[in-house]
DNA sequence: ACGTTTTTGTACCGACCGGTTTAGTATATG
DNA sequence: CATATACTAAACCGGTCGGTACAAAAACGT
């Protein structure tokens, strides 16, 4: 066997995430990435094989410890109404909290979406799929909250499709203001709490 | 006097609008700029003294030709329900008739919002403005849409603010997806058509 | 025809790009 | 100890970055 790692690699994802998460795929550039994460090229290299393996490994990291949490709530059997509200009062508190130079303002994916992902196939699926997993979240959630609102009946499919996409585009719109207008991100944030709470009083 | 330019000055901005459009402000590079202008260097910075100078005056053109148009018809006196239609009838249109690799997918300023935005107050102050525009021409086509459904009463204020957020809201999603995902861009459109009946049927 | 003014093409700048290589050091296991 | 592996520093690669300097060339007013 020979030497064992010395960094500490979930950190070192970390880090290079979170400056993905600032400036993009393209605007990182190895030198920004020696600095956050303390290692040299080679270093990165041997770890991940290419500035685009770091990428990856950063976007895994996003999805399991920023979506993926924030997700699961709303795809429990009991979710309703009130995991609706809840994801949106957390969303209202990550955006609201988040200093303005904070480098994790807006989502990850949705910059990928106007970047990246216009000229890379690769990109455009892990956007299209983050895109596909929340609205399937919504969708179980709201579906959830009209069982609780009317017993015994089924929400028509088309009217909860229709509801689900519109709430997954408010929130890729709320992530997409976050860093333009805080102001108005929150606005989106209570527009959509306020939909949730006129479809189910 | 001396020579007069030989280039067609709105032809040069209108390309280099277009490959801003497709790639954004940072991914275009000077040589790709010489290439679909078809102007060298030395052209290009003594008509507008810097890359970052081409962009701007590319996100005027960009507001004057392709924007305001479209918002037009929304902020008209007699903006309602039909304007409203109208409007995602001809985004449908676009963002169903644009080939795959077109240039011109999404929206430049939905892009630049993911993008410069983020680091850039100026290119921020621009992303917001827009947004603002969008909003008040949704705002003013859905008061007359209240209009025309109850004669005589005024709408409540703060609904038209919620509605015109949302609206708005779902216009960039449309823009976000149409880079990763047309059909999801028109499902979006589509929902966005029935949410306007709903309201005003 | 002239001199002036502006537009160009071209060469060039230093800095940085992402990526690779090499040569060597450190630390683990056996 | 030997040896296998993990790690690092630094130099280096060809290429591109945004930007500039300069002189030839072209079109104007006169």
């Amino acid at each position: 066997m020979g030497r064992t790692a010395s960094f500490d690699t979930p950190l070192v994802v970390t880090a290079a995430r979170d400056l993905f998460w600032d400036r993009g795929f393209e605007a990182a550039s190895l030198a920004d990435l020696e600095r956050v994460t303390g290692l040299g090229r080679s270093s990165l290299y041997h770890a991940f094989g290419s500035k685009r393996g770091l990428f990856d490994a950063a976007v895994a990291d996003y999805l399991a410890t920023v979506i993926r949490p924030r997700l699961r709530p709303l795809l429990a059997e009991s979710a309703g109404r009130v995991a609706l509200l809840e994801y949106y009062a957390g969303l209202s508190l990550a955006v609201a909290s988040l200093p303005d130079d904070s480098p994790r303002r807006g989502c990850l994916l949705v910059n990928c979406a106007a970047g990246l992902a216009g000229h890379d196939a690769l990109a455009r699926k892990v956007v299209d799929d983050y895109r596909a997993e929340l609205t399937a979240a919504l969708r179980n959630a709201l579906a959830g909250a009209a069982a609780e609102s009317e017993p015994g009946t089924n929400a028509a499919p088309t009217v909860l499709d229709e509801r689900a996409r519109t709430l997954a585009s408010l929130s890729m719109s709320v992530m997409l203001l976050a860093r333009v207008n805080r102001d108005e991100s929150l606005a989106l944030l209570a527009t959509a709490t306020a939909q949730v709470q006129s479809w189910h009083p």
